[in-house]
DNA sequence: GTCTATACGAAGATAGAC
DNA sequence: GTCTATCTTCGTATAGAC
């Protein structure tokens, strides 16, 4: 809201967001994350008064939504163009980290709720992956993919890049991101060939 | 080693694997992993001397050994049956936990390791993808698909898979796994059609 | 060789001082 | 309204009794 510094409670969701996307979500402590935007531990309970939960829930909307924000622009050159940019944006991500970076909301949607009720994190992770995958799926339908094949093609694209990225960091070697490119390289040209 | 119940030490094993694979790395305790297999927490250092790392690798050897050996038998009935069984181990760990299951082997894989050096844990991960796509690579070329085709489709198939059974959790439905397996079917019938 | 008891730190959360 | 101090629980790990 200020004009170019972030606020603190901002400096904490963006902190839980890239800790999440490193750690996972169990080793991102409320404390920690406090410490590193520079607040004190009280006031990620005034910020957040429900707790760990909300502030998850919210630092994987963050991400989802910046990295929606750079599909969507890079679709407007058609489903190839934003193909590779996201897989681009991914390849980064774990490259310019060295390997100890990946995705954050894989990081929530892989640990089981404590709760017997659907956590709130857990329902903002799933929210996240509809979007990109409905982005992707809107943008082949337009170019003249079946609406089917389209829905199909954009899963798969989601799910490969997010494997992807969790494999590469094992393995220290983007092979896998290279391989998965290349192949939805050819899927998504394959698809919307007729235009 | 005895004949039909598995020794203190196989049960934590076991049952470290079921945990990560539920949970996460780091919300996996040994504390738990003992009461869960019935033995105290000092047997688990008596077992696994260098502590949770080590624990951890053998859970993940041992689910990725696991997986290895049904696809592997599998496979000798051709790409497109190693796909089927691959798949339907994912969707069978995913829809009867009730979406709470999914792979141990990439929840290491997504976790920092805390120290400088390479941990143990992930290294055996970044293994147990390789023997999988290996797998499939082999078969793919011994069915007609060249050999780097091959190894591209089966980065996919495996990361594709992994990304997928995390969606699904997070979405309580089998809507990206099927999505993944019409489209990876495809791609390896086609891979393979020239026999 | 197995396990009880414990050390020590850090987690989530809150009460209540400023 | 912001933060300090603290409660309670749980984590890894170990010392040393059987």
């Amino acid at each position: 809201m200020s004009e170019n510094e972030l606020s603190a409670r901002e400096r904490i969701v963006v902190g839980a967001a890239d800790m999440l996307s490193r750690r996972g979500l169990n080793a991102t402590s409320i404390r920690e994350t406090a410490k590193h935007a520079g607040a004190p531990l009280g006031s990620t309970y005034h910020y957040f008064p429900d707790g760990k939960g909300q502030l998850t829930a919210e630092a994987v909307r963050y991400a989802g939504d910046r990295v929606a924000k750079g599909l969507r622009r890079a679709l407007r050159q058609g489903p190839e163009a934003g193909l590779r940019a996201y897989l681009n944006v991914w390849r980064s991500i774990v490259v310019d980290s060295d390997y100890r970076v990946g995705c954050p909301v894989l990081a929530v949607a892989i640990e089981e709720p404590e709760a017997e009720e659907r956590s709130v994190a857990l329902q903002a992770a799933a929210e996240v992956f509809d979007t990109w995958q409905d982005l992707l799926a809107a943008s082949l339908r337009e170019h003249g993919t079946p609406p089917e094949q389209a829905a199909q093609l954009a899963a798969l694209v989601v799910a490969a890049a997010e494997g992807a990225v969790a494999m590469c960091r094992a393995q220290r070697t983007t092979a896998v991101l290279d391989a998965v490119e290349a192949q939805l390289n050819a899927l998504v040209r394959a698809a919307t060939e007729g235009r």
